[in-house]
DNA sequence: GTTTGACCTTGACGCGGCGTCAACGTCTTT
DNA sequence: AAAGACGTTGACGCCGCGTCAAGGTCAAAC
């Protein structure tokens, strides 16, 4: 057999069959006088035995060494090793699919906006506090779709839980449009305006009830600096109005004696890029580092 | 915010945030004096709105697209195909898996071989075969692993359903047995031996009878010749016998009407490389090419 | 003052499993 | 003798970044 006719025999390309001698997975068969390879028998065996391999999930350099092991003893850890990537794998695909599937439903129903790729949950509740006209709710809306998008280890997700009760809360979403209300009336507020104070002690006392402040164990808690970048997109009020709100918070919370710990943005985590990958990394363990959140 | 604190905020690393500057999925913020990129409250939204994106499937290419076009078209689209193809990847996952578990059962009883990643059914048989001491047993059974390892549209599995219907009738294994040991005894025969005839006849009349002779529809049919670089295993009494049952068997079965239709070797089917793949390839129907088996 | 050390900049290479030219030789068929 | 279907080696492309390399900037610690 010449090369093409050993590729199309197993249903591979010419280039794979190359690029296996290449790697060593292969053994080069003998030339003919004109340096054609010649392809016999074991070595059609042996293209069959890689590509089962190969479709188990191995990787070529896996499949060289359980070829070369003849009484291979890692191709059971290799195995269950894969087993479990693929395990996972088939979560995720199944998380994601779910969230396809709201959205695609979403789709079909009426429009779709930028956001509406967030969480099904804060989906919701943003339907409901609907306060087209106040730009405090848009600048918390803002936020709240942020923090939805950070990952769950980074501090995100923290108040996803808590959406749902405080949507069936007449009294909580009232008093929640009354904050706004009162924010943007100190718009054009000068920084020492004097409703600024009871405004931040409201706020406060209204955060400590509703949201979950014992930070997930392991959790690194807030970075109080971390909000500062946001709150250039308010008036100089608004912003005593939250800073003093987090002072209060973080004050009087068990998190505020937890040592900030910021995590190392050098080595944030691969995220979904990780998805696809089944070969064993070198540190093996997925680490998922944590940032700071508000 | 520097980009360190954009990128831990959102649990990526420094270097994606750049690249996604690169790709043009993320606008370039203004630059500080000292050239370091300042980033504000939009680039965050912006920049969770990219995440989301991708984690939900989509390329940074089709992530780029959805963001340009603000009241995009394509999204639901795009979405549909990402979850018919997550569906696909879903199946692929669990077929695998449930081949992987039945090889880590074998392998937690026994010791597996090198075959042992065969087709279930095929290694079923196969136990069920059991001439060791039988060359051309050993011959049939190479290339029995080998058509079992040659994917379904390329003419494979033709005869595996027949598998375990052979293996429950002792008459076709005893039968079998019978032929193996007639070969052997051929081993070191003249080509122009009187048994040559006989045994080819009754091979002949066995297959017909025991393989499904007619071909899956689209399914190419063999190629009589495909079969010559394997007989190079045998002697040439040996091969005589096989060149001869296979000219009967061509003749007087309804597939030699077939013509035959080589495939292309130079395009063969991408295997299970397409497993990752999510992004639509240019011809997007998942060609399938065929070839020969015999 | 200076020296860490943590951050920023651009640029280039690496990864896996091949696909896809390019530039050329070889063999068969017309 | 020309075409065209094969073979050969070699190099680049892909995707989504990770990972150096070789610097510049800035705050804190000595």
């Amino acid at each position: 057999m010449r090369i093409g006719e050993l590729a199309a025999l197993l249903g591979v390309s010419t280039r794979t069959v190359r690029y296996y001698h290449h790697q060593g997975v292969l053994p080069e068969p003998p030339r003919l006088a004109n340096g054609y390879r010649e392809y016999g028998m074991r070595d059609a065996v042996a293209l069959a035995r890689v590509r089962r391999l190969v479709e188990l999930g191995l990787s070529l350099d896996e499949a060289r060494d359980v070829i070369a092991d003849d009484r291979s003893r890692e191709l059971p850890e290799i195995l269950s090793e894969i087993d479990s990537d693929l395990a996972r794998q088939e979560r995720e695909i199944q998380a994601r699919r779910t969230r396809l599937a709201k959205l695609m439903k979403r789709a079909e129903e009426g429009t779709l906006g930028p956001d509406d790729t967030a969480s099904p949950a804060l989906m919701d509740f943003l339907q409901v506090i609907e306060a087209p006209a106040s730009k405090s709710a848009a600048w918390d809306r803002e936020l709240l779709v942020l923090m939805d998008s950070i990952p769950p280890a980074h501090g995100g997700e923290l108040f996803s839980s808590t959406f749902e009760s405080m949507a069936t809360d007449p009294e909580a979403m009232a008093r929640g449009h009354d904050f706004y209300r009162r924010l943007d009336e100190l718009a054009e507020a000068e920084p020492g305006d004097p409703r600024i104070a009871p405004l931040a002690a409201a706020l406060a006392e209204y955060s400590m009830e509703h949201l979950p402040l014992d930070p997930a164990p392991g959790s690194p808690g807030w970075d109080p600096e971390a909000i500062e970048p946001f709150l250039e997109d308010l008036t100089p009020a608004q912003a005593d109005v939250i800073r003093r709100t987090i002072a209060l918070v973080t004050e009087g919370a068990p998190m505020a004696t937890l040592p900030f710990d910021r995590p190392d943005p050098l080595r944030p985590p691969p995220a979904y890029a990780a998805l696809r990958e089944s070969s064993p990394s070198p540190g093996y363990a997925p680490r998922t580092a944590a940032a700071p959140g508000w």
